[in-house]
DNA sequence: TATTGTTATACTCTATAACTATA
DNA sequence: TATAGTTATAGAGTATAACAATA
């Protein structure tokens, strides 16, 4: 653990500026290769998976929100573009009147299909490629533990309606 | 390893998103904070810490595209925004009239010195918090491994000019 | 009153291409 | 010819605040 009061020590930096380095040629490979082969953003892609994932392929914006995007107008931004191009529709929940469902339309579901091969496949040459079964256990194990220390802590400066469920 | 062939197994995914998630959360929180309380970007603030960590607070233009940025437009860009507030000079170079020198100022130095305290508390708060040391130590090996691949892997489409070491 | 979502607006940042100047 | 850097320009994305509608 560490001492909430000092600096941090040499390989805490060299993990952080590690961790920043390829977190960001990971997503810049990856969005390259999304803008390229279905003219997606990272965002827009992350919409589209999530719908895939969810069942009946319809999640309502808030959801959508939670997790994708830092503010709300940003959502509806992306998700009036995903819409546009006929990749998702949006229709009032019968529900609760105030909520937006959006559902993957079939055309969503076949650019994801086409997609997700190159996508993988990049993860996998940069990502994978250089790591044992033992790197990607230790790996994922950390990441995990971290992501929930991340998620439970709220920032310091909790936002009213800031779109992430740590922060409203 | 991992089979070039193949999709992503249900580990190496968790392992990617996990990754993507840790990453995007632990930037956000830091660029709001740097943006607070020294107004300054995520990149803005790249620049200036390498200028600090620099031999006489210099480095060429050159030298300071090469991981910071992906167009050297963009760190043309904020440069000037640097120099503007007097954070940073520019001054073409003695030995090679086409490079130009970018030098960090003393106003330069004390901005990092003032935002270092706390960017470095929200980097422990958020990402060393919730890690052992034998977490730590896992996760520099994997990163480090990972990282040197990916300098090493030139991105498929390689551009000329594109800033980045492997994509020139 | 609080929540869900949209819109208007202004702004930051990025990337491409064209350009200058030096090696 | 190749490299270093700037500029013009255009576009993508974001965030804030004001707004309407529902709970």
């Amino acid at each position: 653990m560490s001492d909430p009061t000092a600096g941090l020590n040499s390989e805490q930096l060299g993990a952080y500026f590690a961790l920043m380095e390829v977190s960001s040629l990971l997503q810049y490979a990856v969005e390259e290769h999304l803008r390229a082969d279905g003219d997606l953003s990272w965002v827009q892609f992350q919409i589209l998976a999530r719908l895939v994932d969810a069942p009946e392929g319809r999640l309502r914006m808030t959801d959508l929100a939670d997790g994708v995007v830092y503010s709300r107008s940003g959502l509806t931004y992306q998700a009036g573009l995903l819409d546009k191009r006929g990749l998702i529709t949006r229709s009032p929940s019968p529900e609760d009147e105030r909520s937006v469902m959006v559902t993957v339309t079939d055309a969503g579901r076949e650019l994801v299909a086409r997609v997700l091969p190159g996508h993988v496949a990049r993860v996998r040459g940069l990502l994978f490629e250089a790591m044992s079964d033992e790197d990607l256990a230790a790996l994922g194990g950390v990441l995990a533990r971290v992501r929930a220390h991340m998620r439970a802590t709220p920032p310091r400066s909790a936002k009213r309606r800031a779109g992430r469920s740590g922060a409203g």
